[in-house]
RNA sequence: AGGGCUGUAGCUCAGUUGGUUAGAGCGCUACACUGAUAAUGUAGAGGUCACCAGUUCAACUCUGGUCAGCCCUACCA
């Protein structure tokens, strides 16, 4: 028996299917059914747990879902690895904000260990739902094994590639990671630098609204500046524009393009009236100046006016004669001055990417804050403005600190955030508030420097999670030296199959093409530590490739007494077999001493043991230069505190613990005292580290600042009291339960890990900062604390996802990375939505190309947006955005996937309308679930079940037979070529309309007699085969996109004959149509002469239709005769093969053929624009309306002798029979209708037999829907009385036998007074008619 | 600002190498059909193929420009 259902109701499939799948584990089978050598590789983009599944995520991984299954059907094995993006910003300010803190305060009111504990069980808060959504949404995914990048095997197999990276070198020996220093887009709200990944997510550029400045910069009288000035008094002043005033302080040059023409203006400062003359472009005197003012006495202006008289007075000044003019400071910031900045800034430079189109053509520039400001001042050698660095030698610190604010020492705006949006919305909502770029403009103005100062619209960058602007700003960063390999990268892009075309060659080969160095670093604490470890100086570092070798570094540094332990120890030492976990050979507990615990136990004196007499004896040397070099607030501090002064408390100066040297400690009362200058505002992470492990020994660390202790002795005074108070109290209870606890360093040395003992060490910072190495030279090797972008971490997935293999890597293997990875590199396929161009496309891509000179994927479909259904993106604060869960439990998943498929291709955006889903449902789904009902009621009725072995050859079916299996055999093909090809949308499409202009809009209901007429005959064997074979393969074509679906009908279509196909090993002998092989595309059963026949057929159809609805004939209504005007034999041939399904499905008696022979044909030509188009070029126009005018007679001879000439205009073309489109016309006095070349004439005479059969049809009809208004059986036999009414008598009389037979009656009698059901025969007669079962 | 994509019926989308009636589905109107019925058929209304120019005998299609939308790139101050 074949299921038969009442309703559809696909969610109730998707459960059903969903159950089924898990209970058989359909996925697992479907993959390891086929031959490992045979695989189809696949890589899944990891998402993010941290967030809701949202509905683009189905859109997205239905691409990736149903390529992997078709591949699949196709017999490949399609492993497909789960992962998780488990690190980055995203989850960092989602902890922030839970946790209620900032930035700043990691390490401070919550430690790193913390907060990264924090991190790790945020990052896969929202694992379930994904995992459900996974499921409902038919995603088939190993989600028991996915890769997880905060794991320590995939952090390592990161660190391999990083150090690939780091040992690889360009032609002329720089190598690929490397430090440098550049202006980057800087975060002060995020409190980190941005990548360009993160800089163009959406939205990233917004318009606001800043205010501009044009400040006039005084020139010097000198040598270079003399012919600027027409007399030495005179007040000359460079314009220079700004959208950044608050960058004004931290001016140190002029920019001006060498090549642009600038001219002198007198005229009137606009603020105070005083007479200046400015030097600015000359084409850019109309930006400022209004022609109408020119030459109008300049006494004649007053403050305020809008009318402001100027003067050009010298032009033709080229840039180049400019460069080297000085001018005084604009803004001076006394602190920040040094003798090489006055001897080298503040002068004119040149710089070719000036132009005229906006400001003045004078650029104000302020290396600190601009890429090209930077690269012009490095290139003129002009120095940067900054407040002194006393430790490192380096650069000057900015006059804006990291937070975005003013440093304290610039004068007025000092401690004030340079952009209001950094301040809280309070205080940029009071009415008080000022902007700090007004307040620069308002200095400006007052001091006589500014020109003009005024609101300006532009499209500023913001960081893109916290909205706020970015800064440009400098920063130290390792960067991967992709520049280097441009050239290879965009060579093996073209060798990828980009679906869209054009995102590969425009959108990423563009980008290629002017592809930076990639800044790898991060200034965070929840991602993969950079593994490098330097020296202080920079001179000696090491870049490590593994744990193993981490392990053995490590080893190197405890013989030298560097650490306190190897939590490393034993050497990792993985099975050889590869499988071993990473984290068994780590050995958390501190119980083994190991050589460190032996030389811990000759030092008995208080004095070592805050660090190891090694380093000590390291360190001692430094400690002894910054007692001498003390700086003034730590020479007043050790006033405070020397000779117990402070409480009775002994405090040491200079002091070295672990690897540090504080500045101040007491051993007793565990607490650090540091005085801060300026400088610890520029290296927080260093602070932070040496805060988290002076803490990890048990250190309490406070930090003074200089002023503080100059300023506010006592202050400082009463703050120490209190805080050593305290610090005694706590170590006294810590003592007490623990009296092991603090007093022994040695215990406390040891590195911390956030697992369960045996599970191992966690890479993760604060741990790996714990690490200290040794140089080759002896010294210590910190790490550099940067994190990496997680970008990289999922561009390394293709390695990391499976790990190294520790063998491998000591055998030196080029790609020393666990199994399955020699079968599973590079990826035959990846899918992901358009936004991870420069983001997942590009770091495998780079990644790949760099370490391997290879591609990492081989096609790529990159799918659009989804947005909602007017076309806006969804967003919470919209309220448009659509819940996937409620989507899928309402529609079902395949309806949705269908819809998200085949509304659109995935690469453009998709407008979201669950109306369209709808249609989908109904049209699609609906229809073949009616056509497989409709098989399923009467194959049940009569018993058929599928044979395979039993099957009637195709040439013994019937055309209509033949047809169908044509058209499917079309449609795989078509099917095929369109998935081979990527293009989903296609091949949907092409099944939709199968299914229902072919399936069941023709082959069905053309075919239903024959199923419920008479006994299980050939011709309805046939037709069960015919449906059967149909339903089959469309549902295996359906398979990769309406998983659920497919497999629920699959399943109901094999049900009854399993048993016997498993037993018999035939091709339907699997449980789901996800484990069979798809069928092929069998070019034996397209017939194409039999598709354009029926094609015929259908047309005239359709037309006699029209003619019948025209004349108002309806179609039970019985016609005699249908004429068809023919051209040429071959039509004739065609459409009698057809002949008997056309006067069935038009009820129609006989067909007739009109030819030429019958005069009664009228032809008319048309011209066949393509080739003669060519043939007659300009004379094309008159040719067309010579042959639209041909008559019969010239068209016949034609037709008869090939060949015909015409003269048009002169010129005498000669037609063949192709250069005309022959058409017949209307048969004169005939009902009829034409549709191209197919015309159709109707015989549209009712005689009375016509009218009684009509009447007979229409009766049972009535019948029919008594008998389904009664809800009888399809099977039951009944009795029908009629009334005796006059409209009726003659076709009962002559038609009863037919109507009997129809209705399955076994009596039909007419009475004069029947007590039925009142039935409307037509708008005249209504009459009674009893039926009844028999 | 530059690059890419898109612009066809009220809506969602097709439209092959330029060729003379520009299509489908949904929606709307009317009629029909209904032993598949959350269907189906026929017909109607609905288009300056975004706009302007050019190439051509012929342009929705090719070229250039303009406008609008989206995405990407970009601190030109």
């Amino acid at each position: 028996m074949y299921r038969e259902f009442k309703h559809l109701n696909l969610p109730v499939i998707d459960a059903e299917i969903r159950q089924f799948w898990e209970d058989e584990k359909i996925f697992e089978r479907s993959v390891e059914q086929r031959p490992a050598e045979n695989a189809y590789v696949f890589y899944e983009g990891p998402p993010s747990a941290n967030g809701k599944p949202g509905i683009h995520h189905v859109m997205a991984r239905t691409v990736k879902d149903l390529f992997c299954r078709y591949n699949t059907l196709k017999g490949f094995r399609v492993a497909r690895k789960g992962g998780w993006d488990t690190h980055g910003l995203p989850i960092e300010l989602q902890v922030e904000k839970e946790l209620g803190i900032t930035k700043e305060d990691i390490g401070k009111k919550i430690s790193v260990e913390e907060y990264n504990a924090a991190c790790r069980s945020t990052v896969m808060r929202y694992k379930d739902l994904w995992e459900d959504k996974t499921r409902r949404m038919g995603y088939w995914a190993d989600l028991d094994n996915p890769y997880i990048t905060f794991e320590n095997s995939y952090i390592e197999t990161v660190w391999y590639m990083l150090q690939r990276l780091y040992k690889k070198q360009t032609a002329d020996g720089q190598s690929f990671l490397y430090k440098g220093f550049t202006i980057q887009p800087f975060s002060p709200a995020a409190g980190t630098g941005l990548s360009s990944h993160e800089l163009n997510m959406p939205g990233t550029y917004k318009e606001v609204t800043d205010i501009s400045a044009v400040a006039m910069f005084k020139v010097k009288r000198d040598a270079a500046s003399a012919p600027l000035f027409d007399d030495e008094n005179e007040d000359v002043r460079i314009m220079a524009w700004t959208t950044t005033p608050w960058t004004l302080p931290s001016n140190v040059a002029l920019t001006v393009g060498p090549k642009i023409e600038y001219v002198k203006v007198k005229t009137l400062s606009p603020y105070t009236g005083a007479p200046v003359s400015v030097v600015l472009a000359k084409a850019r005197v109309a930006g400022y100046f209004n022609a109408e003012d020119e030459n109008q006495p300049l006494d004649s202006f007053k403050i305020g006016d809008k009318k402001l008289p100027y003067q050009v007075v010298k032009e033709g000044i080229k840039g180049s004669a400019l460069v080297g003019v000085r001018y005084e400071q604009l803004l001076p910031t006394p602190a920040a001055s040094t003798p090489e900045l006055e001897a080298k800034g503040f002068q004119v430079i040149p710089g070719d990417w000036v132009t005229t189109e906006d400001g003045t053509g004078v650029v104000h520039t302020a290396p600190y804050f601009g890429a090209d400001d930077f690269r012009a001042c490095k290139t003129a050698g002009i120095p940067f403005i900054g407040l002194p660095n006393e430790k490192n030698s380096g650069l000057p610190f900015p006059l804006v600190d990291r937070q975005g604010k003013f440093v304290d020492e610039v004068p007025e705006f000092g401690g004030r955030y340079v952009k209001s949006e950094y301040y809280p919305i309070e205080i940029q909502k009071d009415k008080d508030f000022k902007p700090t770029d007004l307040l620069v403009g308002l200095r400006l103005k007052e001091d006589n420097k500014a020109f003009k100062i005024e609101k300006y619209k532009h499209t500023y960058p913001h960081c893109w999670r916290t909205e706020k602007p970015v800064l440009y700003y400098p920063l130290d960063s390792w960067f991967v030296r992709a520049s280097a390999a441009k050239d290879r990268l965009s060579e093996l892009n073209k060798t990828i199959n980009w679906h869209p075309e054009s995102t590969g060659t425009g959108r990423f080969g563009q980008w290629l093409d002017n592809l930076q160095d990639w800044n790898l670093s991060r200034s965070r604490y929840w991602g993969i530590p950079l593994p490098i470890w330097r020296t202080e100086d920079g001179e000696e570092e090491i870049c490590i490739g593994s744990v193993m070798e981490l392990s053995g570094e490590v080893e190197k540094a405890l013989k030298a007494g560097m650490m306190g332990s190897n939590p490393f120890n034993p050497t990792p030492n993985p099975s050889p077999s590869g499988e071993g976990d990473l984290h068994s050979g780590f050995s958390a507990n501190g119980d083994d001493l190991g050589e460190d615990g032996r030389f811990m136990e000759e030092f008995r004196g208080d004095w070592f043991k805050t660090t190891s007499p090694e380093r000590w004896a390291y360190l001692k040397e430094f400690a002894r230069g910054m007692r001498k070099n003390q700086t003034a607030g730590e020479a007043a501090m050790w006033e405070l505190l020397r000779d117990k002064q402070l409480d009775g408390v002994k405090f040491r100066r200079q002091h070295s613990i672990e690897n540090f040297i504080a500045d101040f400690v007491s051993l007793e009362h565990k607490l650090v005292v540091e005085v801060d200058g300026t400088i610890h505002d520029f290296q927080p992470e260093y602070d932070q580290i040496r805060t988290e492990l002076l803490n990890a020994v048990g250190f309490e660390v406070i930090r003074f600042k200089n002023e503080d202790i100059l300023g506010h002795k006592y202050k400082v005074l009463d703050e120490l009291r209190i805080i050593l108070k305290r610090r005694k109290k706590e170590l006294e209870t810590i003592t007490n339960q623990n009296p092991q606890g603090t007093k022994d360093f040695k215990a406390n040395t040891q590195i911390k890990s956030p697992f369960p003992q045996g599970e191992g060490f966690d890479l993760h910072r604060p741990f790996i900062d714990e690490v200290i190495l040794i140089s080759p030279s002896g010294r210590p090797m910190y790490r550099e604390t940067d994190l990496i972008d997680v970008w990289f971490d999922s561009g390394a997935m293709p390695y990391a996802q499976w790990g190294l293999d520790y063998e491998k890597l000591k055998n030196g293997d080029d790609k020393p990375f666990k199994s399955p990875f020699e079968v599973s590199y590079p990826a035959t396929f990846i899918a992901e939505g358009v936004d991870q161009t420069r983001g997942w496309f590009y770091t495998l891509h780079a990644i790949a190309g760099m370490v391997y000179d290879s591609v990492a994927f081989k096609n790529v479909v990159s799918n659009g947006l989804v947005l909602d259904k007017n076309g806006e993106k969804m967003s919470k604060s919209k309220g448009n955005v659509v819940d996937p869960f409620e989507t899928l439990s309402e529609f079902g998943a395949d309806a949705t996937r269908w819809y998200m498929m085949s509304n659109a291709n995935p690469w453009d955006n998709l407008k979201f309308d669950t109306g369209g889903i709808l249609e989908t449902r109904n049209k699609l789904f609906g229809t073949l679930y009616n056509t497989y009902n409709f098989f399923a009621l009467y194959a049940n009725l009569d018993g058929f079940k599928h044979d395979e072995f039993n099957v009637m050859p195709y040439e013994k079916r019937s055309e209509l037979d033949r047809w169908v299996i044509s058209k499917l055999y079309s449609l795989v093909a078509d099917y095929r070529a369109a998935m081979d090809d990527y293009d989903v949308t296609k091949a949907c499409r092409a099944i939709e309309d199968f299914v229902d202009e072919h399936l069941s809009n023709w082959y069905v209901r053309l075919s239903r007699r024959r199923f419920w007429k008479g006994d299980l005959n050939e011709d309805k064997t046939a037709a069960y085969q015919t449906l059967f074979e149909c339903l089959m393969v469309t549902t295996q074509l359906m398979a990769s996109v309406a998983p659920f679906f497919s497999d629920w009908m699959y399943r109901n279509l094999t049900a009854s004959i399993k048993e016997q196909a498993k037993a018999k090993n035939t091709p339907l002998r699997h449980d789901s149509v996800h484990l069979t092989d798809l069928v092929q595309p069998d070019i034996s059963k397209i017939d194409l002469a039999l598709e354009t026949r029926m094609d015929y057929a259908q047309r005239i159809c359709s037309l006699a239709f029209s003619i019948r609805k025209r004349e108002k004939i309806r179609v039970r209504q019985p016609l005699q005769k249908v004429l068809l005007p023919v051209l040429d034999e071959a039509f004739i041939t065609a459409v009698d093969e057809v002949k008997a399904l056309i006067l069935s499905e038009i009820n129609v008696k006989e067909l007739q053929y009109v030819t030429d022979s019958s005069g009664l044909l009228k032809k008319s030509a048309k011209a066949n624009f393509k080739t003669l188009g060519a043939k007659l070029g300009q004379d094309m126009k008159d040719a067309a309306g010579l042959i639209a005018n041909f008559s019969n007679e010239q068209i016949a001879s034609l037709e008869k002798t090939g060949a015909l000439e015409v003269n048009i205009k002169g010129t005498v073309y000669t037609l063949s029979p192709e250069d005309l489109v022959v058409v017949t016309e209307d048969l004169p006095g005939w009902k009829s209708a034409s549709d191209g070349s197919i015309t159709v004439a109707l015989d549209v005479n009712l005689t009375e037999e016509l009218l009684a059969e009509g009447t007979a049809r229409d009766l049972v009809n009535r019948i029919q829907n008594i008998r389904k208004d009664k809800d009888f059986n399809v099977t039951d036999r009944i009795a029908v009385r009629i009334e005796r009414h006059p409209a009726i008598v003659s076709a009962v009389e002559q038609f009863g036998a037919y109507i009997q037979d129809e209705v399955l009656a076994n009596s039909l009698v007419l009475a004069d007074l029947v007590e039925g059901e009142a039935v409307e025969l037509n708008d005249d007669v209504t009459l009674q008619i009893e039926v009844t079962v028999d």
